[in-house]
DNA sequence: CCAGGAATTCTAGCAGCGCTAGCACAACTG
DNA sequence: CAGTTGTGCTAGCGCTGCTAGAATTCCTGG
């Protein structure tokens, strides 16, 4: 008994680290550095031992994501809790969005930008995914005009956050302006539209 | 001089054909089943012919990037033309732009998704590319507010059109509602800012 | 028409990728 | 302490983008 919680502790504590050395490599080097032979170095183990933990690579890439979508949700629901208005937390919560998509570009990638082995728009979504994508309709629902789905007006200025955020870090848009665009973004939403 | 000419006309002559390869390649397998060892084959030459045209696969998908901005601009241009109105027309351009996005995926990402060998937000950017932007602008320009920065509001809305798509495509968000999420993101666009 | 030189294309291979079969060793059991 | 179980390693497969250098083709001048 006391042997197999043992080993069954250790098993979960080296997949821990496994994710934890994922996770370090793709912030400070980038997703393309993250190689299963970098990652077995790095966790001082062979390569196949990856493989007894995770299906592949996609799958370890799809444990950051879900780590990085708890820490967002978090993110989201310290700006949220600090602001005031309904317009005002729409604004904090959209700034909190791109500020965690820029200051953890490759976190933000494996969640919501590169192939992953992760199920997302059904109830069998990870809890972490869930809960950041609830915070930001809390957000929304507010600012809702009558006849609008609370459920897809928070997908689309989702879509819209997600759309600067990416564009940005490809090279699309220049990085000066995000401030202002973000404004525009949020603007017309908490605006009343007209159809 | 007529054989030099000759030459000079076969060589553009087989860099078109690289392209028109890599794009019905990437359209009809996606981009992962573009190899440069499928690419040779495919024109029915050896490999290293591929890097006497391009500096590398980069070079090839901007390429080809470059291709469907130019056919981005021109549906946009002609949707533009069909529409009536100010709000009918940027809902007529953002229909026609998600529409061209979901009708040739890989072509989008080509464009906007993938890491691709191309410059962008400069004035050194493809002329294709200016010209898809300018008619994403000639249609937002007219519903933009007193303060509003014309080129910025489109960059907004360029951002939201682009986040539906890619959320979508990625299966981050589901298909079945992405008409009225678009309504939704003109509609907020075509009302008045309230700040 | 043919030899020499220049340009072009191909063969072969490098280093690295994700992933896995099968062996060797270690750890637990009776 | 012997035997069995299971864990981790070595080695290697088939692929990737890319390139050095050999081989071949083509054009030019005599």
């Amino acid at each position: 008994m006391s042997i197999q919680t043992r080993k069954e502790r250790e098993r979960a504590e080296r997949e821990a680290l496994i994710v934890t050395a994922a996770r370090e490599l793709a912030e400070a080097e980038g997703w393309e550095a993250v190689t299963t032979r970098r990652l077995a170095a790095e966790i001082e183990y062979s390569q196949p031992v990856l493989y007894s933990h995770f299906k592949g690579k996609e799958a370890i890439m799809a444990a950051v994501a879900v780590q990085g979508c708890a820490e967002m949700a978090a993110e989201l629901r310290t700006a949220s809790r600090a602001a005031k208005g309904k317009r005002e937390t729409l604004a904090a919560v959209g700034e909190a969005y791109t500020a965690f998509a820029r200051r953890r570009p490759a976190l933000y990638d494996a969640m919501f930008t590169l192939r992953v082995d992760l199920p997302f728009a059904t109830p069998e979504a990870p809890a972490a995914l869930q809960e950041a994508f609830a915070e930001l309709r809390a957000a929304v629902e507010p600012i809702a005009a009558e006849g609008d789905d609370p459920g897809l007006l928070t997908e689309t200025y989702w879509a819209g956050l997600h759309g600067l955020v990416t564009l940005m870090r490809s090279g699309r848009l220049p990085e000066g302006a995000h401030e202002r665009r973000l404004e525009l973004l949020t603007g017309h939403f908490t605006a009343e539209a007209s159809r």
